[in-house]
DNA sequence: ACCACAATTGACAACCGTTATCGGTATCAA
DNA sequence: TTGATACCGATAACGGTTGTCAATTGTGGT
């Protein structure tokens, strides 16, 4: 079984021609482009995957854990999330986003105290800025 | 002037009527509704301010980082911006979302390298979760 | 391989949270 | 006070997202 269809079984997704397509497609991509922006990507491409699947996926992948999420001006991004701790760079210009994985991340996330009876599952870090670029 | 005031002043807007009533429930609830639920329990405790007064009010807010946005399915909940570093808990349960502000968390953000040319103008930290009530 | 069943797909319609419009109103500096 | 400007709010419009459902596909048992 191929790393995408592995990905996809620990989400608790069968691995269908259609998301096998989303999720290779998220895995190269740099960019962050929304569920209309990915199927339109998609098309262009060449794949026929329609817009409610490209729309189901992104939101099963996001609720596994798979992709990360970037609420945009009324509507929603997605990106594939780096393993392990990270941090996002936002750019406030022009909207490109980067992952940032600093050593001392792990250490300084893992010291801190959380209230009584507080489990933590997840954590997520956005940095906003302006980029070199811009 | 009043505080409530001086943050709409401090934000960029004339301090009307209307901002008054919704910075004052901001800053008093301790819970995270969105514009269509502000909108409603303004209307129930008696004041009446206009659906897309709450919506241009909430938006005005977010950008001058006076209040957080947290995503919810579809919809877009607020909630009063706390002074100072903090980490948002979030309940993957009961959707409670409470602040947290540990010493630590100050020297751990700051010390943190970013790529040359990066201008840091805000930092957001969410754990996911699930709290003790829950 | 084959088959039966359940999960998935996709074109389309409906939904609904959010934003634009615009005449009337409140705020503020002079 | 007064003029200029920002703001309000009822309503309409917009558009991203989700629901629907018949046709198709993946899966595990035989």
């Amino acid at each position: 079984m191929g790393e995408v269809a592995g990905l996809l079984r620990r989400a608790g997704l069968r691995p269908t021609t259609q998301r096998r397509i989303i999720v290779t497609d998220l895995i190269d991509r740099t960019g962050t482009p929304t569920a209309l922006e990915l199927h339109a990507l998609l098309r262009d491409a060449g794949h026929r995957v329609g817009l409610s699947t490209v729309y189901r996926t992104l939101g099963a992948l996001a609720e596994a854990g798979v992709v990360h999420t970037f609420p945009r001006r009324n509507e929603v991004a997605f990106r594939r999330c780096a393993d392990g701790p990270h941090q996002h760079l936002i750019c406030l210009s022009c909207g490109r986003i980067e992952d940032l994985a600093p050593p001392q991340l792990d250490a300084a996330a893992g010291s801190l105290a959380y209230p009584a009876g507080f489990t933590v599952q997840g954590r997520r870090t956005d940095v906003y800025g302006v980029c070199a670029a811009c």
